[in-house]
DNA sequence: GTGAAGGGCCAC
DNA sequence: AAACGTGGCCCTTCAC
């Protein structure tokens, strides 16, 4: 495909590239920088296309004279990205996002993300891949060769193939845009489209901004953890050794403690009953009676939290901020769920000890807010069950109420071990729990968890019966979607039953966890405008849970734009039921 | 040595 | 046969 670019590397040339763009409706839009973390590199590239003109904007000229964020020659093109049109078509965006904001010194406003697109149509089939050359071979069937995108971006002079390579980028994406688009209103996936693309600016500000961990107490919290796991680690060796005292002359070989295999083997020879797997469900019931059970639960425990939360998660940390910078995948899960990695920052312990080592740096404070039973409200909205919506209206305890209403008592008289049977089916149903798996948990039999669940749903009529409508529809329609219209497609073996049961525990959940993700998304949407031009910054998400860092003077304010937003982003999606929202100001991020 | 798979466990 | 949904990370084991 040969293509007419024009280099652009002055003043002038920038005038040009906004007079010939500005009108468009659509643009095709790329960056090639010199590393792949802003924080580290220089943006050196930035291209943009209509289809028919195609400008690659060289910015090293402009870096020489000075900073690119507040040179008056590039005012005009900050303007073409920043504005909500013409709408940029780019792929993973949010790359991009970050190297112009960091770089540039503005969001990229008004964008389409054919990576995210794509993930969308796909509607969870997890084999699909979803990289440009995938992308642009399944919607256009061409061919785009990415051999120029690990070049040296830093040259003084970039060779004619490079350059021709970074306009052809941003060409295919005109294309590329209009047969996705097809795609998406024939699957309609529009409004979840836009909700994705408005998302990209928010969260490349996270992923930027980073969330502050203080190393001094991470390393404090460590050093505590090992000194337990080597006592324990030393008691576990013990008792589990003395099944096998007189193997040896020289003394008991060494038992592998992260060893399944070597722990099995040493349980069995100990005459512990060791079932089929040494999870920790399973090893729970067997706890009380071997000693050893428990403390083999405990050392795993601590084993878990050095492995997996210690001194690795301190080299995340960025030198150029003293801050951890996660990735976060937008469409991380099927249900459009964030995930996030390096480090995972969405499964830190819950712990205290853990939590308060990520505070607000001196002179600002954290703002967390999260919302409260949203899942669940969702169920109560989806399904329209009366009593469940009357438990949220009340505003009192939820598990109190929906066990008074399941046991027929008054709510001040709910033990807490009814209190306690409410609260797992009020969050197993979101799952699809069954009898064996609640009685398993509860300690009821199973005659008892059968009847503790008739009793429950026979409450909950309307809830029962949405669940049964989600089961029953997956297996005739294969599909299912969020409140956004969000699609999961499914691909099961109707003759397979475990396949079926498992589809329909997913058709019963998908619309649920999807419908959270769809209003998570929204809230970061209008926060994102809601905190424009403070001092506050979006800092991590964990799935129904928002943080900022902001100045001290500016927390109260923040709090409550933090509040608004969500709650305005829920109450889009969730109108019959009351939506509750708890936020507060912290220094460490703990309740 | 490297990488994939399986088991286990942290978060919501 | 499985029995509760979505992720990512760490460890062991095993194949190459």
């Amino acid at each position: 495909m040969e293509i007419y670019f024009e280099l652009i590397n002055d003043a002038e040339g920038i005038r040009k590239v906004y007079d010939a763009l500005i009108g468009e409706e659509f643009l095709g839009f790329d960056t090639e920088t010199t590393e792949l973390d802003p924080y580290e590199g220089n943006i050196r590239l930035v291209q943009l296309s209509n289809g028919r003109s195609t400008f690659v904007v060289d910015l090293k000229p402009f870096a020489e004279k000075g900073d690119l964020r507040t040179a008056p020659e590039l005012a005009l093109l900050r303007e073409i990205l920043n504005a909500p049109k013409p709408i940029k078509i780019a792929h993973n965006a949010k790359f991009d996002a970050k190297w112009v904001r960091h770089h540039l010194g503005v969001d990229v406003n008004g964008l389409f993300d054919t990576l995210l697109a794509s993930q969308l149509i796909a509607a969870g089939d997890q084999d699909r891949r979803h990289n440009l050359a995938e992308v642009a071979n399944f919607f256009l069937g061409i061919e785009v060769d990415k051999t120029e995108q690990v070049s040296d971006w830093s040259a003084p002079e970039l060779s004619t193939a490079q350059i021709q390579y970074a306009a052809k980028d941003a060409v295919i994406m005109i294309g590329l845009r209009e047969k996705i688009v097809e795609r998406l209103r024939q699957d309609e996936l529009i409004r979840v489209a836009k909700l994705e693309f408005d998302s990209v600016a928010p969260l490349a500000a996270m992923e930027l901004n980073g969330f502050y961990l203080d190393a001094g107490r991470w390393r404090e919290q460590l050093e505590k953890v090992k000194k337990e796991q080597t006592r324990i680690a030393a008691e576990l060796q013990q008792m589990l050794s003395a099944g096998v005292a007189q193997a040896s002359l020289f003394g008991v070989a060494e038992i592998n403690l992260d060893s399944q295999q070597q722990v099995m083997d040493a349980l069995v020879n100990l005459g512990v009953p060791v079932p089929a797997s040494t999870r920790g469900w399973q090893l729970e019931p067997l706890a009380l009676e071997y000693p050893v059970i428990a403390k083999l639960l405990e050392y795993r425990g601590v084993a878990k939290s050095i492995s997996s939360f210690g001194e690795n998660i301190l080299e995340f940390i960025k030198p150029q901020t003293g801050r951890l910078h996660s990735d976060f995948r937008q469409i991380g899960a099927p249900t459009g769920r964030f995930s996030s990695s390096k480090p995972n920052i969405q499964q830190i312990p819950h712990e205290e000890a853990y939590r308060r080592c990520f505070r607000a740096p001196d002179g600002r404070k954290l703002v967390i807010a999260d919302y409260s039973q949203i899942e669940l409200r969702i169920l109560a909205e989806f399904s329209g069950d009366e009593n469940f919506i009357e438990a949220f209206k009340s505003g009192a305890d939820f598990h109190t109420i929906t066990a008074a209403q399941v046991f027929g008592v008054a709510p001040e008289n709910v033990s807490s071990e009814q209190r306690s049977f409410a609260k797992r089916l009020n969050f197993g149903v979101v799952y699809g729990i069954g009898a064996s798996r609640f009685a398993l948990m509860t300690g009821l039999s199973q005659k008892q968890a059968e009847d503790t669940m008739r009793r429950y749903f026979s409450t909950y009529r309307g809830l029962d019966a949405w669940l049964r409508d989600a089961a029953r529809r997956v297996v005739n329609e294969k599909t299912a979607r969020t409140a956004s219209g969000r699609l999961l497609k499914f691909r099961f073996d109707d003759q397979d039953r475990s396949a079926v049961g498992a589809a329909q525990r997913n058709a019963k959940n998908f619309p649920i966890q999807g419908t959270s993700a769809d209003i998570l998304k929204r809230a970061l949407c209008l926060l994102h405008k809601a905190i424009d031009g403070t001092s506050a910054r979006l800092v991590n998400i964990v799935h129904d849970e928002i943080i900022l860092e902001c100045d001290a003077a500016e927390a109260e304010e923040s709090c409550r734009k933090l509040e608004k937003a969500m709650c305005d982003a829920a109450e889009e999606y969730v109108k019959k039921v009351p939506v509750k929202v708890d936020a507060h100001v912290a220094d460490e991020w703990t309740k």
